[in-house]
DNA sequence: TCATGCGGGCGTT
DNA sequence: AACGCCCGCATGA
């Protein structure tokens, strides 16, 4: 993955941006000056003119989980987001973060990653369907014509970040190594017994809870299934993740530990490793708590993520991505109720025809916390053969008060991702009119406003009766749940982009 | 096994 | 007609 700063100024400064053009358009764009950076995570109402030479572009890459959607229009390739797999118990991991998967992207696969169990505490895992474009899924379209490949997205993704393609195919290389690796000592370990090692990473296997875990690991054929015993030593990017470990911790561990990727989307069963995190914003952080429903059915699953890595150091890209992501996308509607940002778009023209609807309103840090928009079919369909079941079990917003760890996730909740702030700077919705933004969000006169000391559900958690859920063109509701003492977000305030004036401190 | 892409087909708006 | 989505099929890693 780019760097962060790398990756926000490609989100933040698309070219795509600057230029009139749709998607649909009969004619695109020709020979254009100049092509953006590949950005992994897009989110809002963006548009991106890659190169045709762009490698992932020509994949149609994206961080988040896009399935291929048929438009019936050959010259256009439709995607639609998928959501993120998260615990349904919104259990919390050793770090105190919530998991977060990336939803496999075929339908047998999805269907199967779904039956296994939270790797964590072996509740059932649960889909949250992205709802972010008026309920449906945020949708990306691809086209290539010419030399370049025009990129748009539409809808601003509702929900947490699963773990990237990247990350997960890193973690599952890492996990097959670690397997390797893992056997070997797990071999000589069950032979020579409890030998009083615990310096050496390699020998942490001694310190796996119960050999019960490792079969259970062995029975699991998913690749992904995180693997215990891997030395934390191991992880890709380990160099940004500062854990050490810790036998201690360790033991005791009655469920799949886990064990932390440097990068702090991804974990793997805790081996007799801890973390120990290097910032204070490590407390946890998983802004997406679920709450949901309780745990339904009882998966098996292996495949985990983390996501909020906020929690972890603060010190890592991901951090610092994170906490970037908060302050701007907090900040971001600065912009829009005063001056723009610079290169900060202005035609209206370009706004999609659903800008004028709240829903597509600038969304605060914490929309995935939002309520549901009045229609919400994607509960029928989105949902459908997968979490259809959850919703309906799923509790009220259960307006659950967290505490300051909740709060820290909160932060990072807030914030997608460094690429993804180009919706702070760029989107269409920044030029919303004012009236549109006040109207949708109480956000207007702040960046982020803060009712309550807590947090309320997802909105795609809410189980809302389809056509009961509340309008977003109420817009206030929306923003009842918002963090609460951000205060946390220590790690925040010298990362603010330039852009925005907010202090941190409102978080 | 799974990610991707394609495209037929169906239901809804 | 436009969309969203389900499904099956094919291909490639």
């Amino acid at each position: 993955m780019p760097a962060a700063e790398g990756q926000l100024a490609d989100c933040a400064w698309s070219y795509g941006m600057k230029l009139s053009w749709d998607i649909n358009d009969p004619q695109m764009p020709q020979k254009p000056a100049h092509f953006d950076r590949f950005c992994e995570w897009p989110d809002g109402y963006v548009r991106f003119i890659y190169s045709s030479e762009e490698k992932k572009a020509q994949r149609h890459l994206s961080g988040w989980a896009m399935r291929n959607t048929n438009n019936h229009n050959g010259h256009i390739l439709k995607k639609s987001c998928l959501g993120v797999v998260v615990c349904a118990q919104d259990c919390a991991l050793p770090d105190g973060s919530r998991l977060q998967l990336r939803p496999a992207i075929c339908d047998k696969a999805r269907l199967k990653q779904q039956k296994k169990p939270c790797p964590n505490c072996h509740s059932a895992l649960e889909l949250i369907p992205c709802r972010g474009h008026s309920g449906y899924p945020v949708t990306n379209f691809w086209r290539l014509d010419g030399n370049a490949i025009f990129f748009q997205a539409k809808g601003v993704h509702d929900h947490p970040r699963p773990e990237s393609k990247s990350e997960t195919e890193a973690r599952r290389s890492a996990i097959k190594r670690q397997m390797a690796s893992f056997y070997q000592p797990q071999k000589r370990r069950i032979r020579e017994p409890e030998a009083g090692e615990s310096q050496d990473h390699s020998r942490h296997f001694n310190n796996i809870p119960s050999l019960e875990n490792l079969e259970g690991l062995d029975v699991i054929p998913d690749a992904s299934f995180p693997v215990p015993g891997q030395p934390c030593l191991s992880f890709p990017n380990s160099d940004a993740y500062k854990a050490t470990c810790d036998l201690t911790t360790f033991q005791g561990d009655i469920v799949p530990p886990f064990q932390k990727y440097s990068n702090p989307r991804i974990y793997l069963p805790r081996t007799p490793c801890s973390y120990e995190l290097a910032g204070p914003g490590y407390t946890n952080s998983s802004p997406y708590t679920t709450f949901y429903k309780d745990a339904g059915s009882i998966p098996k699953d292996s495949d985990w993520v983390h996501l909020n890595a906020l929690q972890c150091n603060v010190n890592t890209y991901s951090s610092f991505e994170r906490s970037f992501d908060f302050t701007s996308k907090q900040h971001g509607w600065k912009p829009a109720l005063g001056k723009a940002g610079p290169g900060e778009r202005t035609d209206q023209g370009q706004f999609p025809p659903e800008a004028t609807h709240p829903q597509y309103t600038p969304q605060p840090p914490c929309r995935y916390l939002a309520t549901a928009p009045p229609t919400a079919p994607a509960l029928q369909t989105v949902i459908t053969t997968t979490t259809r079941v959850s919703y309906q079990a799923c509790q009220p917003p259960a307006l659950k008060c967290y505490d300051n760890v909740r709060d820290a996730k909160s932060l990072s909740s807030c914030d997608y991702a460094s690429e993804n702030t180009q919706m702070s700077i760029y989107p269409e919705a920044l030029d919303l009119p004012a009236p549109v933004i006040t109207a949708s969000s109480p956000t207007a006169s702040l960046p982020l406003k803060i009712p309550r000391d807590c947090w309320t559900v997802r909105q795609h958690s809410l189980p809302y009766p389809l056509g009961a859920a509340p309008s977003r063109t109420d817009g206030a509701e929306s923003w009842e749940v918002c963090p609460s003492r951000l205060g946390s977000a220590v790690n925040y305030s010298d990362r603010v982009s330039p852009f925005f004036s907010c202090d941190n401190e409102n978080f």
